[in-house]
RNA sequence: CGGGGUGUAGCGCAGUUGGCUAGCGCACUUGAUUUGGGAUCAAGGGGCCGAGGGUUCGAGUCCCCCCACCCCGACCA
């Protein structure tokens, strides 16, 4: 009766979106709060949806040749300075440890917010040949972040996720696998996570502390803010000489190496959540789905029915289908409710009724139709059924992004549109100083410039500067989490 | 760190100008009947009222001081 009321409290999504994005995270039980402010337990289901994450990205680093190896989670302060641009972006959020082993340490240790600088600590060891190259390595690890303000998977002090480090003999080599990366995740998150993102390159101001470049994609929340859900960083040699990792080249001249570094984190999850949501709680696409169906049979009390419902969970999960049945003793209306909270994509009722018709109930999570599925060959009726869910997804979810990202020329209608929960595209003079400005007096910054620069205007929208030709950039300014 | 708010059962809350054995809903346990959209009835278990100090015959309630958490900023994946 609480998680009814639940429902229709969050009825009102659009003006109280947080409350109703934590409850999801709660009733679905996909995460609690840990015991230390900030930090998050990841329960079995959301861990099972991080898992599947995992198993693509694996997949795909392996086909882009980047291997796995691990480093340590402490390292002295002092690799964190080795870089000027990168302590003074991460000092105010990093955790030291002082005390260990029963006294004051005479060396700060760091809990890693990234790991650039260990990394490349074991790079200078690794690296003194132009046959050592490229080095293409990728970790999955957790990092730590002090932030002021979190919300479970979207901004925790602690944080899953994978960081790849590779270097190069060249620069055209370091800014393609910069870019490959890119279209991974965007690859990852499009079609396997059906979230259309947003792939753009960085500001300065907005850009990785220690970077030349910062390309991200960015997805966009039921509330219009928007989310960071990858990253990808050409370093240059900012790194490499600050570490000292340096090679011989092929006319024996020593030089250092190009680096690049990428990653996506569990706030992909937290993406999914705020693309996918609605008033009944979560919905997942089939391919990350944990449960992709779920099998309710109406009645316990039907011996035949039971059997039924149990020899098709086997022959589903034989043809390679995600299933569970669900045999607990709640009502078939306590179960619907359950599975769509949880996101479940498709589910069976199977009755009394479907038992004499030969025939199962389906329901759908994405559209909540309800249809019948003949019993031969259903398990070819259910893959079926699941692609097209996986694709309509997809295509809700960027019809629903694209009528949010408004084209406006002026400041007035910058912020009333984005106040109003939408993303603006402009022509933006490219100025730091005027970006700095608008997110001081109204909290919006750019996320990022989308590599599709047609359109552009002769006039900055956010401060009304005139633009020579070839002048400015197209660029994505919104709220984020 | 600023501004605002809340601490009473696992969760959500009520508790009047101080008064008797601290209550309600949900959840949980047991039993029965149920099950095509969050079942019903009956019985039951669970409390250092955030911590400390004070006022009082008497404090969940009043005063002081801590502490914790939440929301809005600042900071950020």
């Amino acid at each position: 009766m609480q998680d009814n009321q639940f429902v229709k409290e969050i009825a009102d999504i659009e003006t109280n979106y947080p409350q109703w994005y934590t409850d999801v995270v709660l009733k679905a039980e996909l995460a609690d709060y840990g015991p230390v402010k900030g930090t998050m337990v990841i329960r079995p289901y959301g861990y099972a949806i991080w898992e599947n994450i995992q198993k693509e990205l694996d997949r795909q680093f392996k086909r882009t040749g980047h291997q796995n190896a691990y480093f340590p989670m402490l390292f002295p302060y002092s690799y964190l300075t080795r870089e000027k641009e990168h302590v003074e972006g991460f000092a105010p959020e990093v955790a030291v440890v002082t005390y260990a082993g029963g006294e004051e340490l005479s060396e700060k240790l760091v809990l890693r917010p990234t790991s650039e600088t260990v990394i490349c600590n074991m790079f200078s060891k690794w690296v003194k040949s132009y046959r050592d190259l490229p080095v293409k390595i990728n970790q999955w690890a957790n990092v730590v972040r002090w932030e002021k303000t979190t919300r479970p998977f979207l901004r925790t002090s602690e944080f899953l996720w994978q960081e790849g480090h590779t270097l190069h003999d060249t620069v055209e080599e370091a800014r393609a696998e910069t870019l490959q990366m890119l279209r991974v995740y965007e690859d990852v998150v499009t079609n396997f996570l059906a979230i259309p993102a947003i792939v753009g390159k960085k500001t300065e101001k907005e850009k990785f502390a220690g970077a030349v470049d910062t390309y991200s994609i960015e997805t966009m929340t039921r509330d219009g803010k928007s989310l960071q859900s990858g990253t990808s960083h050409y370093l240059g040699q900012n790194f490499t000489k600050a570490f000292d990792i340096r090679y011989q080249n092929r006319e024996g001249q020593f030089v250092y190496p190009e680096q690049t570094s990428w990653g996506v984190s569990t706030r992909l999850i937290g993406a999914l959540i705020c693309a996918h949501g609605d008033q009944r709680g979560l919905a997942l696409p089939p391919k990350i789905a944990p449960i992709q169906v779920i099998l309710v049979p109406i009645t316990l009390k039907n011996d035949g029915l039971v059997a039924f419902c149990k020899d098709l969970n086997t022959k589903l999960q034989d043809a390679g289908i995600r299933a569970e049945i669900d045999l607990s003793d709640n009502s078939a209306g306590f179960k619907f409710n359950k599975y769509e909270l949880k996101g479940v994509p498709l589910r069976l009722e199977i009755g009394n009724r479907d038992l004499d018709n030969g025939v199962v109930t389906y329901c759908r999570r994405d559209t909540l139709e309800k249809g019948t599925l003949s019993i031969e060959n259903i398990e070819n009726q259910i893959i079926k059924l699941l692609d097209e869910i996986q694709a309509n997804m997809l295509r809700i979810a960027t019809e629903k992004t694209n009528s949010h990202i408004i084209d406006v020329d002026n400041r007035e209608d910058l912020v009333k549109t984005v106040n109003a929960g939408n993303f603006v595209r402009v022509t933006w003079c490219g100025d730091r100083a005027c970006e700095e400005k608008l997110k001081d007096e109204t909290a919006i910054t750019s996320r990022c410039m989308p590599f599709d620069q047609t359109g552009k205007k002769n006039i900055c929208a956010c401060c009304g500067k005139k633009l020579k030709d070839g002048e400015g950039y197209i660029t994505l300014f919104a709220k984020s989490y």
